[in-house]
RNA sequence: GCGGACGUGGCGGAACGGCAGACGCGCCAGGCUUAGGACCUGGUGGGGGCGACCCCGUGGAGGUUCGAGUCCUCCCGUCCGCACCA
């Protein structure tokens, strides 16, 4: 027999798949069909991490699994190829990004290939590829003409360090997401996507998707939709009377606002400023500007502010309200401009008890020692109302609606909904991402270049070090053009795109990836999309899934897509991390790298150990120790079917015969529920019978590699080839379960005297209440438990137990 | 601060509200072997008993239930998001 190869089989049966064309999928409208994709890699420098192929198993079980039971499966494999590691790798080496990512890519297809994943090579993508690019630029110009990409002057994010500018989301903690540097703002000319358009939709859409609900929130509070009034406040100064309108979701406490506070950036904060304190103030706004948002924000900061020394008049009582200026108010938000109510909001609370504002409580609770309520703290929480006019005696609740409904009468407030959600900034003063396609010209201005010029191909000739200036325009070549419109000379944007705008709708080509007409084909997408099952990090929340729905439901509103949703089902890969129990990381040296592992225990040990090491969406630690568990599993199976094939048995003992019908049933229904690990576990057992008792016989031999087959590939290819099949055991049908076998004939069932087990009988499965019953009472164990003591309750599980309540005398 | 996930042997982890610890690692004993490794067999939560068995055990404290690792309340701890959003 021989020990079991497994560098020459997995090798060999990785060029068999090659050479057969295994896994091409082709549309077949008379076959289901089913989408399973992996979020693309970066290829980054560093080649796969173990984290990669946790998520690229488990696809690629459940997809050869499905190819098994007949559907048609879309498993594509491409790479998000544009980005700055490649071009900062390359400034610091003096070497181009091109060339960089083409080796890295060179490396992780050599990786994947090595752990035999089924993807359909023939629709490898790559981002940076202008065959691909050109469709990225032709989806911004849609949005174009779309009125959802539009340009315009805003403070931004910008990372000093990476000399670029950074989406919101690409922001945390006030640092780049990418190189930790602190964040500043900055005024700059950018390109936007109208995400806002969407977020109503975005919102709604999450209800139907199954997706683990951590992500949704997520990206619910990331939009972060909030219902209020916006109430105006009248200003007046020399030139007359303004409105300062401000936004509140809790319009019940009106009659509590003791200051209105304008954000330092807010339009009109220079005209309510007294003259007396205009030197203040304008120190204090100077002050504010030089702060980063981090500085700003930060919660620890005590909030600060000053009075600009002049009123408005609040809208229903009339009285004069004094306004400040402070930075705890931020510009972006709502109107800029808060009424401050220092009883029933703890921001408000802590500013005026710093600045000695006056603190008027107008709601209490209906049971205040219940409530906890003091005057020395905020109540934030709901009462009836005081001190409000004609609303005294309201509940909170019924007093928002009321003074919403008041103030709207009058003319003095609007019922709005605010979002956190900014729109999306797309433009990167970077080198190597897809150019934005837009010239401009002197006298038409801004023009979309025309489709038939697509795509604006990316100079190679370019010093893209990066400076703050956009490295493109620098490249005389590449900066002068003429005008699509007059035939003028004309500038080129020399921005290039945000790499998220690249994998906004890289899984809409894989359908058609060779598509030349157009982004993708109708035909196609119509048949594969949307994308059935979805796994990757859940690092992409609020980032990258965001962005692809909205792209989704443009394309799906100007009838390119008959979708709006792009991913039905998603889960994301617990964090695999190092031996001590940390996150894997050079620095920490507890980096484990999948060529060691393949090369040491196989691809097929890799990919089972990763998929039995614990549940699928957990976090778990690695364990080299662990691995060899999974090596004798496979060995052991080797020798067994080795061992079987030669006993040429025709008949399988009955107890082999139903543990394999349950082990059939488990591993087919723990691989849709991404159950691998207790898959593979059903696995071992079955084996562990098997050499046990023995009683295999070739029938059982053939099922067990059927399941064994999405798990370790290889090995079952080798060992189908040794029962004398000739094609890929993946050609062959998934094995079916017959019921009752699956269920056990008997069952062993436990007796409970008072909620304690004390003494458990074997019955056939079908035996009804009252024979568990006869024979529970029968029990000496029971009757010695019982103590003469009475019987006033029996409950019967059938199946599974009997539980006899008794009085204790 | 808010939101979420989680807490089970020496370790990774299993358990439709119904036998806690499946499966794997490690460890112990035995077999095979010149020896070691590999492999095979058995054992392995804690405590007690010669033994059949008994008691205690799922972060802590309560509760619901015939019955709780699982459901509810509070507390402690770990991890992950968000964070002055008015």
């Amino acid at each position: 027999m021989g020990r079991y190869d497994f560098k020459e089989v997995e090798v060999r049966w990785q060029d068999y798949w090659d050479e057969n064309d295994t896994y091409a999928t082709t549309e077949d409208p008379s076959r289901k069909k089913l989408y399973v994709l992996d979020m693309f890699p970066y290829p980054s420098g560093d080649g796969l991490h173990v984290g990669h192929p946790e998520g690229y198993t488990a696809t690629d079980i459940i997809s050869r699994k499905r190819r098994m039971e007949g559907w048609n499966v879309l498993h594509p494999m491409g790479w998000d190829a544009f980005g700055l590691p490649a071009e900062n790798f390359a400034i610091k080496r003096g070497v181009h990004p091109k060339g960089i990512t083409r080796q890295n890519i060179r490396n992780f297809r050599r990786q994947l290939r090595m752990l035999g994943f089924s993807y359909d090579w023939s629709r490898e993508i790559d981002t940076s590829d202008p065959a691909y690019y050109r469709w990225t630029q032709w989806l911004f110009l849609f949005l174009y003409r779309k009125g959802l990409a539009y340009k315009k002057k805003a403070p931004v994010n910008w990372c000093e360090s990476c000399r670029t500018v950074l989406a919101n989301e690409q922001v945390l903690d006030g640092r780049c997401e990418r190189c930790s540097h602190e964040v500043t703002q900055k005024d700059l000319e950018q390109w936007f996507f109208r995400v806002t358009d969407y977020a109503d939709r975005l919102l709604e859409g999450l209800d139907g998707l199954d997706w683990p609900e951590r992500i949704k929130l997520m990206q619910q509070n990331w939009i972060g939709r909030s219902e209020g009034v916006e109430i105006v406040f009248r200003g007046e100064d020399a030139d007359g009377g303004f409105d300062v309108p401000v936004f509140t979701t809790r319009p019940d406490t009106l009659f509590g606002v003791t200051y209105v506070v304008l954000a330092p950036e807010h339009p009109a904060v220079s005209r309510l400023t007294a003259a007396d304190r205009r030197e203040e103030v304008e120190g204090y706004l100077r002050a504010a500007r030089t702060k980063t948002d981090l500085q700003r924000t930060g919660l620890e900061q005590e909030k600060t502010g000053v009075p600009l020394g002049s009123t408005l008049v609040h809208p229903l009582s009339g009285e004069p309200v004094p306004v400040w200026t402070a930075d705890y108010v931020l510009g972006s938000y709502g109107t800029g401009a808060v009424m401050g109510v220092p009883a029933h909001d703890e921001r408000d609370y802590s500013f005026a008890q710093r600045y000695g504002l006056p603190i008027s409580f107008v709601i209490r609770p209906e049971d205040e020692a219940v409530a906890g309520f003091t005057e020395g703290a905020a109540y934030t929480g709901a009462g009836i109302l005081s001190g409000s006019g004609e609303f005294d005696g309201l509940g909170s609740e019924e007093a928002k609606d009321r003074i919403a409904a008041a103030l709207v009468d009058c003319s003095l407030g609007e019922r709005k909904t605010n979002y956190h959600l900014r729109d999306w900034l797309i433009s990167r003063q970077r080198y190597w991402g897809a150019p934005i396609p837009i010239v401009y010209c002197d006298r038409c201005g801004e023009q979309p270049v025309p489709e038939e010029q697509l795509p604006v191909l990316l100079p190679d000739d370019v010093d893209f070090r990066p400076t703050g200036e956009s490295p493109l325009a620098r490249s005389e070549d590449f900066h002068r053009a003429t005008c699509p419109e007059c035939g003028q000379a004309a500038r080129r944007e020399s921005d290039t795109m945000d790499t998220f705008v690249d994998s906004s709708w890289y899984f809409l080509r894989f359908t058609s990836p060779h598509e030349g007409e157009r982004p993708f084909s109708d035909h196609a997408v119509n048949y594969w999309c949307p994308v059935d099952v979805y796994v990757g990090g859940a690092e992409h929340a609020v980032l990258h899934l965001l962005y692809a729905r909205f792209f989704t439901k443009v394309l799906c509103d100007h009838g390119l897509l008959p979708f709006e949703e792009p991913f039905l089902r998603l889960r994301n890969p617990g964090l695999i991390l190092g031996e001590n129990g940390e996150k894997m990381s050079k620095s920490k040296g507890n980096v484990i790298n999948p060529d060691d592992v393949v090369d040491r225990y196989g691809a097929d040990v890799m990919r089972l150990y990763e998929m039995f090491m614990g549940d699928f969406e957990d976090a778990k630690p690695w364990d080299t120790r662990g691995i060899v568990g999974l090596r004798r599993f496979l060995d052991r199976v080797w020798t067994t079917v080795h061992d079987t094939v030669h006993e040429r048995r025709e008949t399988v003992s009955p107890e082999l015969e139903r543990l394999l019908h349950r082990t059939v049933k488990k591993v087919t229904e723990d691989i849709e529920d991404f159950k691998f690990n207790t898959a593979i576990s059903a696995l071992m057992i079955l084996l562990n019978e098997w050499t046990r008792v023995g009683g295999g016989d070739r029938g059982l031999l053939s099922v067990y590699l059927r399941l064994l087959a999405p798990f370790a590939p290889h090995l079952a290819e080798e060992l189908w080839r040794l029962i004398g099949h000739e094609s890929s055991i993946f050609q062959a049908d998934w094995p079916a379960w017959d019921e009752t076998l699956a269920a056990e004939e008997e069952v062993e069932v436990v007796v409970q005297v008072n909620g304690k087990v004390r003494d458990r009988f074997l019955a056939p499965a079908g035996t009804d209440e009252d024979e568990l019953k006869r024979r529970a009472r029968e029990s000496d164990k029971v009757k010695n438990a019982l103590q003469g003591g009475k019987i006033k309750k029996v409950i019967v599980v059938r199946g599974r137990l009997v539980s006899i309540v008794a009085s204790r005398d």
